[in-house]
DNA sequence: CTGTATCCCATTCGATACTG
DNA sequence: CAGTATCGAATGGGATACAG
């Protein structure tokens, strides 16, 4: 009896375990343009704040700002601070820790490719 | 020049394609409990509505509801109504290409699981 | 150039009640 | 049992202004 008790208490522990950690990484990269950053990061290197602003037309500076703040709080990406002609540069980089979730993100981008390219099939073919 | 013109083109659609593929495959599973829906139908097959709702004790019957119509919007899972005990019985299963959401599905958690164990024991040994 | 503060709007989720 | 409608709360993001 204790048995079945522990036993469905496990369960329920793993249960949540399980849900936790999906739900976790997908917090990583759920906000507006994280993913992307991660991606823009991962293929140039190291980039500016500005270059990675231009590189995203339509993120808004405050929005962006937070994005990259959430990052660094989450250990994806680092941030060092420079002078470039005398004026404050920030530098922003994958950290080791970022790079390990490349190959999740290199899935989701094939994924929606493959899907989207078969929906329009879909689409033009009805 | 013409050559300059369009090569940026297709760098931007491109670019374009790149978020968009991207952000559409995080859409597919970013609702909340879609992906742990996503995972039990996997591992537990065909389910009725009320065993989905059993395995997530937190989430309210309207949202539930909801998360599966648009799963099954997507064509990321399948709705069969049939009868138990003369009531009305519906049965949720994962189609083909909800399937092939599975190996992203899988590291998505691998990784939460390896990052969340690292930062527990960073926490302990500070 | 980089970052923060404020205000507003849109979306999402929860609680509850109602239907077949 | 399965699903919908309505309302309120919370959250996230856009616009703008301001600061170091």
């Amino acid at each position: 009896m204790t048995d079945t008790v522990r036993k469905y208490a496990l369960d329920k522990i793993q249960q949540k375990d399980f849900n936790c950690a999906k739900e976790y990484t997908l917090s990583m990269f759920s906000g507006k343009y994280k993913i992307v950053i991660l991606y823009q990061l991962h293929y140039d290197g190291e980039m500016r704040f500005g270059e990675i602003q231009k590189s995203l037309s339509n993120a808004t500076h405050k929005v962006l700002s937070q994005q990259l703040k959430e990052l660094g709080e989450d250990g994806l990406i680092d941030r060092k601070e420079g002078l470039v002609n005398n004026r404050k540069a920030v530098f922003y980089s994958l950290t080791t820790t970022g790079e390990t979730l490349m190959p999740i993100i290199e899935m989701v981008f094939s994924w929606g490719t493959k899907r989207l390219e078969k929906l329009q099939i879909d689409d033009t073919t009805i």
